[in-house]
DNA sequence: CTCGCGCCATGCCCGAGAGGCATGACGTGC
DNA sequence: GCACGTCATGCCTCTCGGGCATGGCGCGAG
């Protein structure tokens, strides 16, 4: 029996299924279901009934729960506390993140640290990369492409990208816009190696789109914003609203995924090997889930 | 960090350093080495400092101790109240051993085991080959080699080959022979597939001594004894004594092992894909346990 | 009635990791 | 100074956890 069935097993309880348990524990729907019965068979007892739909606990499994909840949770006591014996571990976190994300997902985030959590150094960073960053010395990093082994990397947030028109412009009272739409105004964009900027040509590219019929580079988000509010075109960027501008959705032809809106990924990843990697994995899921509880998942 | 790996810690602080944990543990001093590190950078805390000799616990692994020990108890506690719970798993547990193994260790044993353990069904086996006992539905083997992976084993005992003479005979008064010695002298022997004829034959290969003098067949340890009080030869066998026959240790050539002596390893095995898995593994510490405390290891 | 959708299980492959063996570095005691 | 006991490290193997793709299966909508 290890630790991590356990947390397998009573997420499974919690979520109701294997399904949104896997979710929940960021594993796939088939690995978890494996290790289900790996547990099962380790422990010679039958936890869950299988049939139709989700299964469900079986009267053993629910006899187990309260002493498999208080190992979990005894577990998490024994990681907490040795955040105090860490030396240099997490007293101090290096967090390494764009700098669109640092202004608007990680420093509402340090706002809700208390007194006992780590002191986040945050760092603004060019590199779009979480690999790069985690080399340069940072203990978390934020970016949009999930790192390579032996980096881990958790989901934190799928953000849209957003078309930004003044109030003045005739699509303000709209909500969004088809991609062939926009490509027919100019556009105000960051330059390639910012991921709202690939996201846009990657889209176009999938779709079959033609160019735009102009592009403005400026060089960071508030400052497309700026212009696009001064009325030099279309703001195409992820940033939050500035200037009163209106934000509108980017509608991408069907079977696009993630809803058919234009939008980028961000993950959070560390180094496996670091030291405190437990107090690491720890703080990346609190990120993801103040992340969720602020932008809706 | 995984119940394992604070097995592992607990281990090495009760024994006092890696290479006494890691046969208390039954895995090898490196990987018990670097199962630690592991451990010590998952949570970030460094659990003992190394130097000259044993390493020693720091203060924050003393500190998080009581913390362990309690998560493994827990532990422990659910694993049995999964046997309280389980289907057909732990009720009877099939137990296959060679006949000698099943007189002098398996019963006695047996007798030792509570109300609230399953119920051992043993079984005699001709095959001495664990592997073949487990593909024939037994939940335990008890026999002379280690079974290959996926199945697991653990060493048990290593019990002496006796020469048995009788009372009256000429090396009645000594407490060992030298195998030189003893090959000439007429044999009382088993048959081929027999652990102790075999062990008698590959120390007689290694040390390079000549057959014995005469050789007669006994088609079981009691019978073998049996031939030796009637005066027919000299029984090597492994059998407890019986008829007031003498034991004589069968002393190998230097540097054999075994401290010097002719001996037979015996291994109990079980299958890791057997339902109740751990709690086969936890009847075969058990057993260990008892093996050593009455014969001395 | 049938089709599609949401469940979970299974087959396949890959990479990480745990394990063993052999060996090296380091201290201690004879 | 040498033998021995400690732990660490290199190299290899093999299990197992993980992901992707796919297959049954039941249920509900059309």
């Amino acid at each position: 029996m290890e630790l991590r069935h356990v947390a397998y097993a009573v997420a499974v309880v919690d979520a109701g299924g294997v399904s949104a348990a896997a979710e929940a524990v960021h594993v796939s729907q088939p690995s978890l279901s494996r290790q289900l019965r790996q547990l099962e068979a380790d422990l010679g007892v039958t936890l869950f009934e299988r049939g139709s739909g989700p299964l469900r606990p079986t009267r053993a499994c629910l006899a187990l729960l309260p002493a498999l909840r208080e190992l979990l949770a005894l577990a998490g006591r024994v990681e907490e506390q040795t955040a105090v014996h860490a030396r240099g571990g997490l007293d101090r976190v290096v967090v390494a993140a764009p700098n669109v994300t640092l202004t608007d997902v990680v420093s509402p985030f340090v706002a809700t640290l208390g007194a006992d959590d780590p002191v986040l150094d945050v760092r603004p960073e060019d590199s779009r990369l979480p690999a790069d960053m985690l080399a340069a010395g940072a203990d978390l990093a934020i970016g949009t492409r999930p790192p390579a082994a032996p980096a881990r990397w958790r989901p934190l947030a799928t953000l849209p990208v957003w078309a930004y028109v003044r109030p003045g412009d005739p699509w303000a009272g709209r909500v969004q816009v088809p991609l062939s739409e926009l490509v027919e105004r100019r556009l105000v964009l960051l330059p390639r190696p910012f991921t709202s900027r690939e996201a846009l040509e990657a889209a176009l590219t999938a779709a079959g789109a033609p160019a735009p019929a102009g592009v403005l580079e400026a060089a960071s988000g508030p400052i497309a914003q700026a212009l696009a509010a001064a009325g030099r075109g279309v703001a195409v960027v992820s940033d939050d609203a500035r200037h009163d501008l209106v934000p509108l959705a980017v509608r991408l032809p069907a079977g696009a995924g993630d809803a058919g809106r234009l939008t980028i990924r961000l993950v959070v990843a560390w180094d496996s090997r670091a030291p405190a990697q437990a107090g690491l994995s720890a703080l990346a899921d609190r990120l993801a889930a103040f992340v969720t509880s602020r932008y809706g998942g």
